[in-house]
DNA sequence: TCTATAGTTCACAAATACGGAACTAAAGAA
DNA sequence: TTCTTTAGTTCCGTATTTGTGAACTATAGA
């Protein structure tokens, strides 16, 4: 709950339901056009994964990072798409 | 949005939610057990009414706050059924 | 082993929230 | 009118939380 209560992590949890295959923090911020230093980036991973909000996982040298779909779902159901909803009306006006 | 992202601020509007003809600050914060001083209750209502989430209106001595319901569903469809349904499901446990 | 890239941890700085004291608002009593 | 009581707001110093640079760990490739 707390860990989407943050404008940074819901812009982070919104591009990462776009993206398929997972983002890593560097991907991240660069589709994010912010400039958030890693260590910022890093504990926006962390809340985020220890809330359950997401699922990493590492792969070579990077660490790709994926919404629990499933999870989120059945723990707070309708609660990501409608946060996310409103938050991209706000944001567009 | 930010305004919905306090547990304070969500507690507060569960319990207008539940309060027909609206509470003020002093009912609020006796309904929710708890001793919060009066410049900080005021400080939340004041964010959930320039937030728009809350209307409030004087009655003689105290000031009378109700939800916007109407207002909210058409801003934030389903966002506060979700926020409040989570929300209560993770306090319970 | 050296280098490069990705991310984490830590300690301090910056921003935000809390809360007491003094204030305003309204209403009723004397 | 003035005094008192109750409700709420504002101000401002303090406490807590959040952000960030520097130093660190992890992995892979040359």
């Amino acid at each position: 709950m707390h860990a989407l209560s943050d404008p940074v992590r819901l812009s982070i949890v919104a591009e990462l339901r776009k993206a398929e295959e997972g983002l890593n923090c560097v991907e991240t911020t660069s589709r994010l056009k912010c400039t958030m230093p890693k260590s910022t980036c890093s504990q926006h991973y962390r809340i985020l994964r220890e809330s359950g909000i997401i699922q990493s996982e590492r792969r070579g040298v990077e660490l790709t990072s994926k919404v629990r779909r499933k999870e989120l779902d059945s723990r707070f159901p309708g609660l990501l798409d409608a946060i996310l909803k409103s938050w991209r009306r706000e944001n567009e006006e």
